[in-house]
RNA sequence: GCCGCCGUAGCUCAGAGGUAGAGCACACCCUUGGUAAGGGUGGGGUCGCGUGUUCAAGUCACGCCGGCGGCACCA
């Protein structure tokens, strides 16, 4: 007797295993008809699977989240994959898992895939999909299943099955109506008459196991949704998410540009740097009401000193090197004419901070000493990463360090957290993702110091109620970190925040400090930082808010605009009052209509445009127009000034 | 760095071997108009850079540089 418990609470008795299928059957014709998987007790199964023992089943249909993936995965291994096949015979198959709103296939072919062919490739997608073929599933033993995929010569297919560790039950799913099969974990649609709407997005290069020593496979890209209703709902999103890029908003806005001689290196123009001084006030007053003491270091620093730190053997690929020595100015000469001493351009902030922390003797009574720093780094990024101002070479970090004693390293983090969290909701952040990255492989430290500093870091996390996730071995090499990951528009996450305990730099470069019992010890290093770096931070919130910041972050808050030129005098008044009361504010006497205006400066992002004609000249008033909204409001200029002077005040004030 | 695509006026883009185009922006003129583009005239280009093929190259080929989408690397 078998005993299926249903998720609505009811209990199904059979005599004798039962497949999922049948099961559906039994529950209802209707069901049976929409059944493409079942769950038993938790773990994802074919309809065609037996249960064996008492269990709570749920079966799956196409209309839950679990169902849309299992049919995404469908299409890039039934689907997908076949179709590269057909189309390109001599093809070698490797991955195709699925991924947030779709899936991609990993595949080498000859020629390679270029974007122009995914059209050919969708079509023979449908035809495949027209045919509403079976998918059956048989099972196999390690040397069976290789000795498959050694016979169709898909031998990456062949070193999955060496790599893994399962020695049997190798699932393969096989087209009823093809010789095609693909190695998969399932479960699959029972039969392609299930598939919806799909559409086939980007190719892209990606590397064999992802690493950049390995082949590089094609990678294609699928979205894939229930019906064409939805699929067309999910591409109209992402085109209304590109149109926040900040990359577009910055040249829409005026904000900031980036060219060719200084790649990877911004060009704030005033407005772009109007929000940079905004947002770098707001934390600097939120540091220094946290007990943390501003400082700025030297950008060139010699290469002993890099030395000693360890950058110059870890980090040098990543760094700029500038020769200590006067250029030759000569025609046809070589400009540098000796090999002499090097400097680097500072790639981090810690190891010069450290330097102001040895510059006297410290007492445990003085620590904790927090030392934060708007540093400007420069980084040697590979051309391949950079990004708009989310991924730059010159950067400003709104960096500090902590040095403290190792009893005090749970109550900083948790101070910190704290201090983190309360800016992100100040600047609108609700959704943060925050991960704990745990011993790398490659290490300082040993096991028994790496144990305390994860142990300190996971209690302090707990103890500020976030959600987190741990990213085993990906901590930096001198300790484990808390990484705090933002969205951009299109749903790219980006590291912002970040926290890093440190027992290693101290060490090396001499740090101590004199204990209550006289002798020297170690301080702990806390590296961290909120908003990460202020360029990417700022692209973040341009895409955020698709440019349209708060009033207090806001380049330019009011634009006073007249109708006709008979209101200049007025408009002048309206002005230099708003000036006066430290409104960041512009004139718009131009000689357009009105229309012309509220376009003109809509576009630019502008919040408030109070307008003046003739009637508020003559009541002393201005009609107000608020970026989004359609109607105006009409207050007398005493009001206007009085409010907004409230409503520009940053969150902190 | 790797794979694919792209590079034409300040911006958005058309032109695909035969005399460089449009809209917006800019300048000047007309227009003084009440909440998302009023009209006219004009200036503006080594078609990313280089080398080839050709009588002739934005247009074809090769190389380089840069951008975009991913991968790898990372704040």
């Amino acid at each position: 007797m078998v005993v299926v418990s249903l998720p609505d609470g009811s209990e199904r008795k059979f005599n004798d295993k039962i497949s999922g299928y049948d099961l559906a059957k039994d529950i209802g014709p209707g069901l049976a008809k929409s059944a493409i998987a079942m769950s038993v007790d938790g773990i994802q199964k074919d309809l065609v699977d037996m249960i064996e023992t008492d269990s709570s089943v749920s079966i799956i249909t196409i209309e839950s989240e679990e169902g849309l993936e299992i049919m995404r995965h469908t299409i890039a291994a039934q689907v997908l994959a076949l179709a590269i096949k057909r189309l390109y015979p001599n093809s070698k198959l490797a991955i195709g898992p699925t991924i947030e709103n779709g899936f991609y296939y990993d595949v080498l072919t000859d020629p390679i895939i270029s974007l122009e062919d995914l059209t050919k490739i969708e079509k023979e997608m449908n035809k495949i999909i027209q045919k509403k073929s079976k998918i059956e599933k048989s099972l196999h033993t390690k040397s069976e299943a290789k000795s498959l995929f050694f016979e169709k010569s898909e031998n990456y297919k062949v070193q999955i099955i060496e790599d893994s560790g399962q020695e049997k039950d190798f699932q393969i799913y096989k087209n009823q109506d093809e010789q095609f099969v693909d190695l998969c974990r399932g479960p699959h649609l029972p039969s392609l008459s299930h598939v919806g709407s799909f559409k086939l997005t980007k190719v892209a290069g990606a590397y064999w196991k992802g690493n950049s020593d390995n082949e590089m496979f094609t990678r294609v890209y699928g979205t894939a949704w229930r019906n064409k209703k939805e699929l067309e709902e999910h591409l109209k999103q992402l085109e209304e998410a590109e149109k926040r890029d900040h990359r577009k908003l910055g040249k829409q806005m005026d904000l900031f540009h980036l060219q060719e001689e200084a790649q990877g290196s911004v060009f704030w123009h005033p407005r772009g740097y109007l929000i940079w001084l905004q947002l770098e006030n707001y934390i600097r007053r939120k540091l220094s009401k946290s007990g943390y003491e501003e400082v700025k270091t030297p950008q060139l620093i010699s290469s002993r000193f890099w030395e000693k730190s360890g950058h110059w053997s870890k980090f040098r690929e990543n760094m700029f090197v500038v020769p200590d020595v006067v250029p030759n100015i000569e025609e046809g000469k070589p400009i540098i004419s000796s090999e002499g001493k090097m400097l680097a351009i500072k790639p981090m902030n810690c190891p010069a901070h450290v330097q102001i922390y040895n510059s006297e003797i410290r007492s445990y009574k003085d620590l904790p000493i927090r030392l934060a720093e708007f540093g400007c780094c420069h980084r040697n990024e590979p051309h391949g990463a950079l990004h708009g101002l989310m991924r730059v070479r010159q950067m400003t970090q709104d960096d500090a360090h902590i040095f403290c004693r190792e009893d005090q390293v749970t109550d900083e983090t948790i101070a910190f957290c704290d201090l983190l969290m309360s800016v992100y909701k100040d600047l609108g952040f609700i959704q943060v993702e925050v991960k704990l990255a745990t011993r790398p492989e490659l290490r300082a430290g040993d096991d028994t110091v790496w144990d305390r500093a994860e142990n300190a870091l996971e209690d302090a996390v707990k103890a500020t109620n976030l959600d987190y996730e741990i990213i085993s071995g990906e901590g930096a090499f001198y300790g484990p970190k808390l990484e705090f990951h933002l969205k951009d528009a299109i749903g790219r996450k980006w590291q912002c925040g970040t926290i890093q305990l440190d027992f290693v730099l101290p060490e090396r470069l001499n740090a101590s400090y004199i204990g209550a019992d006289g002798n020297k010890h170690k301080p702990v290093m806390l590296h961290r930082a909120i908003l990460g770096s202020l360029e990417r931070f700022i692209g973040i919130l341009i895409e955020s808010y698709a440019g349209k910041l708060p009033l207090w972050l806001a380049p330019v808050q009011v634009v006073v605009a007249t109708i006709t030129s008979s209101t200049d005098e007025y408009a002048k008044e309206v002005y230099s009052l708003l000036e006066a009361s430290k409104v960041r504010v512009n004139l718009d006497l131009r000689n357009e209509k009105i229309n012309y205006k509220i376009r003109d400066h809509s576009n630019q992002k502008i919040p408030i445009i109070a307008v003046v004609g003739e009637k508020e000249s003559d009541n002393k008033k201005v009609a107000l127009r608020r970026l989004g909204g359609k109607n105006q409001e009409i207050v007398s200029i005493e009001d206007f000034v009085k409010n907004i002077i409230h409503e520009i005040r940053p969150p902190d004030c």
